[in-house]
DNA sequence: TTACTTGCAAATGATTTGCACGTAT
DNA sequence: ATACGTGCAAATCATTTGCAAGTAA
């Protein structure tokens, strides 16, 4: 690790004790790991996955899967993570501190790929105006196939419709 | 219900026993009365709101949540219908004979705005071609408040951040 | 001390599934 | 006749919550 990535772990850390201070909520060593563990790692992280991480990483510290949760969701809630949706099979967590972007996802496998575009983020805003609209936040991510998992075939039959 | 829709109906109608026969799936009632009734209400239902409206405008169906479920995800898995994830709060479902869009969703009061932009469209498979990625579907959500819900208080407060 | 947090286990709530009976083909 | 479909109730699975004990402020 080195020192411009330290700075900027001071940083994230530094922002979550504000938005602790700020909420009258407390800076606790499970929140603390969690960040931490979050901002190492540098990838999406399902609640699960993250609380089997944190248990084998630190079997001391015997976290609940809970606490994951709850530290996740606020984290989420105050912007300082994001969420990608699998609908039942759950979510995908993220810090936020990277720059913006949105996900291409394989269907198949699960790949994520990311990716940014200043275009259509501006087409977004202008569209939203014209609805008076506020966006707050933005989901966009393309399904389909990674280039190697392109061979599948899919669970129902389609034909070509007029 | 003018002769154009009647013919739209047709042919959605035709495309499902299509669908059912090549694979090797039955038309019934059941799910000829779900079709029919995502076609005419042209909404976005939840699974619940669809089975509660099967149950009251068809008593002598007793249809079962079940059946719901079971037959929307066969009209996603097979393109007919698109969904909407709301997280733990479900889905909300609608058939994809309506050309492409996407939506705008209110956070506070879930209201749901459709728009639809070519350039944007262009633009993600742009994308995704760079990525030698193929995509068989996008989401693109804009996730905010609407005109009427922009009062409202945030979970956390949060600060200005450098 | 006071209020917030935690892990645990139980609860929740959307969705799925096993099964015996019903029905389209 | 042969499969597939259905409703029902039970099961599943991600997530949330009540609670008693622990800990930051």
């Amino acid at each position: 690790m080195n020192s411009i990535e330290n700075l900027e772990y001071t940083v994230l850390l530094s922002n979550f004790k504000e938005l602790l201070k700020t909420n009258r909520l407390k800076f606790t060593r499970q929140r603390e790991l969690i960040l931490k563990t979050l901002y190492e790692q540098n990838e999406h992280f399902t609640p699960e996955d993250l609380y089997l991480l944190l248990k084998g990483t630190y079997p001391h510290l015997n976290i609940g899967i809970a606490t994951v949760y709850r530290t996740l969701n606020l984290l989420e809630e105050s912007s300082m993570a994001t969420s990608i949706s699998f609908g039942v099979a759950g979510k995908k967590f993220e810090l936020a501190n990277k720059p913006h972007h949105d996900h291409m996802i394989c269907k198949c496998c699960g790949l994520i790929i990311e990716f940014q575009n200043d275009q259509i983020e501006h087409l977004q805003i202008k569209i939203a105006t014209q609805h008076r609209f506020t966006i707050t936040s933005h989901l966009m991510q393309l399904r389909g196939l990674c280039e190697t998992c392109k061979q599948k075939e899919p669970s129902f039959k389609q034909e070509e419709r007029a």
